[in-house]
RNA sequence: GGCGGGUUGGCGGAGAGGUUACGCAGCGGAUUGCAAAUCCGUGAAGACCGGUUCGAUUCCGGUACCCGCCUCCA
């Protein structure tokens, strides 16, 4: 059994990973809020922890790994664009998750074991909320619910953290029903307008953190394996629900490894609306960078790492991928991934390592290696590399041609037409080879036939 | 203010207490009418200051700078 060992943020060491059950591996990940497209910095976690799916299927078997990234589909970043658009919620919840859909498979990411929506589980919600209250580490207060913070002692642990250290440095909302200023909601009243079910506390809706807590309790159990996402919820998203499914399920443990991927940058800053370098994977897909290029650009840089998006990594990461596919094109994959490529993914999910070890393997000309192992990272897989594919056209005509200005020129040592016709081959993107043995020519990356026309 | 991450050759980016990372670019060569592609070869590093050690870029401490979270955002 290959050895994996996972950098866990709770105790800040790379350990080794032994599942609670390596018949059913269990890791779950924080899904997107459902308002608006999934911009790069959301698809990140997405194609890190999409390795790690793999990786453990690979380890375990494919049939011995449960993952589950949710969908929260109630949010107040929801209910603002309901009202400004004028649009039904769940018009608007049901298109964007499709656009995910969409947009994460365009990065090649595996389908989640499952995928729960938060307004599914709200009955879960409300029940766990109410073993909360009943064992004492939350209360009801003016139609709101909070979790008491001061009820669980290991409060802050997972971010290295007291509550003390918290209140006396941070802007905390402060409400007259707190018992403590760093409490949070569980439930909160919806007014009119708003959507909101039925509980105990009125006509309301739940806080942002129970979701992940019910939902990987229905799913995955009080205990499993991984929670994973992106550092920014480290806190206070992941304090919470450690705090929520700790309580509500003492000594189960909850999640062993808490996973966190660092976050993105684009052209060395800090991506936002305001500078105007926001990107949502869509736009990047639109542009003509393909969904498989993206995905090279983020295993590239080890997840633990903050990330530069650069339009440079793009074109290098096409060129790598457009080198490999054109090599094991007709190739059929090896029956397993290489050692080096397993053993670098194994080392807390060293893509970077795995990628220079597929260069190994192609330098080596190992091509069913190469495909087997790329398989590993979701690369190079048939379904994805359709933007690879040189378009089939008839050039033997202009190859023809091509070959006998030469002739001729050999004889004459005047090289101007066959240069002049050379290069307005080049210019149309097709890559042209001269040698001993004749002439050649392949349509290229910028291939563009309407350019040939002119030559005919 | 509190917590955390980072700083590696021209660029990107890993591992390892002592032995080539790797890729791109560069340079030299083979090949070519010239190129392209390909192949062979090659220079180049680890923010700064201390400590541990026979030996540290790798471990420890400190300094500087950059970044993130603590607040709706990933």
């Amino acid at each position: 059994m290959i050895q994996i060992r996972l950098q866990n943020t709770k105790s800040r060491r790379k350990e080794v990973f032994e599942p609670i059950d390596p018949a059913n591996v269990r890791m779950y990940l924080c899904g997107p809020t459902v308002y608006d497209r999934a911009h790069i910095g959301n698809a990140r976690p997405v194609v890190v922890f999409d390795v790690l799916f793999r990786l453990l299927r690979h380890v375990y078997g494919a049939d011995h790994v449960t993952y589950v990234r949710n969908l929260t589909d109630v949010d107040d970043k929801i209910n603002a664009k309901a009202a400004a658009t004028g649009r039904p919620i769940r018009e608007i919840t049901d298109e964007t998750i499709a656009w995910y859909h969409q947009d994460m498979a365009a990065l090649g990411a595996l389908s989640p074991t499952h995928e729960p929506r938060a307004t599914d589980y709200i009955g879960e919600m409300i029940l766990m909320i109410e073993e909360l209250i009943t064992s004492g580490h939350a209360y009801a207060a003016q139609g709101h619910v909070l979790f008491d913070v001061r009820s669980f002692p290991e409060y802050g642990r997972l971010s290295g953290r007291s509550v003390d250290d918290m209140i006396a440095g941070a802007r905390v909302e402060v409400a007259p029903y707190k018992r403590d200023p760093m409490d949070f909601v569980l439930w909160k009243p919806s007014e009119a307008g708003v959507p909101g079910w039925d509980s105990p506390w009125g006509h309301g809706r739940p806080g942002w953190h129970i979701e992940c807590s019910a939902m990987s309790h229905a799913l995955l159990g009080a205990a499993f394996d991984i929670h994973a996402g992106g550092i920014d919820l480290q806190f206070p998203h992941h304090e919470n629900e450690i705090a929520q499914s700790s309580c509500a399920h003492p000594g189960c443990g909850f999640a062993r490894v808490w996973m966190h991927n660092e976050m993105l940058q684009v052209e060395g800053k800090k991506m936002s609306k305001s500078l105007g370098n926001f990107f949502t994977v869509r736009d990047l897909l639109d542009q003509g960078i393909p969904g498989e290029v993206i995905r090279m650009v983020y295993l590239g840089t080890h997840y633990g790492k903050p990330m530069d998006w650069t339009t440079d990594k793009a074109k290098a990461a096409e060129a790598t991928l457009r080198k490999w596919r054109g090599l094991v094109a007709g190739v059929a994959p090896a029956r397993a991934p290489a050692p080096a490529v397993v053993a670098a993914l194994a080392d807390d999910l060293n893509t970077a390592g795995a990628i220079a070890a597929l260069h190994e393997l192609a330098a080596q000309g190992d091509l069913a290696g190469l495909r087997a192992s790329a398989a590993l990272l979701g690369l190079l897989e048939d379904a994805m590399g359709g933007w690879a594919e040189v378009p089939e056209v008839d050039l033997s005509d202009l190859t023809a041609r091509l070959a006998d200005l030469r002739q001729a020129a050999m004889a004459s040592k005047d090289f101007s037409a066959v240069d002049a016709l050379k290069s307005a081959l080049m210019g149309a993107g097709v890559e042209v080879r001269m040698s001993k043995a004749g002439v050649e020519l392949l349509p290229g990356p910028e291939f563009d036939p309407a350019r040939l026309e002119a030559l005919k």
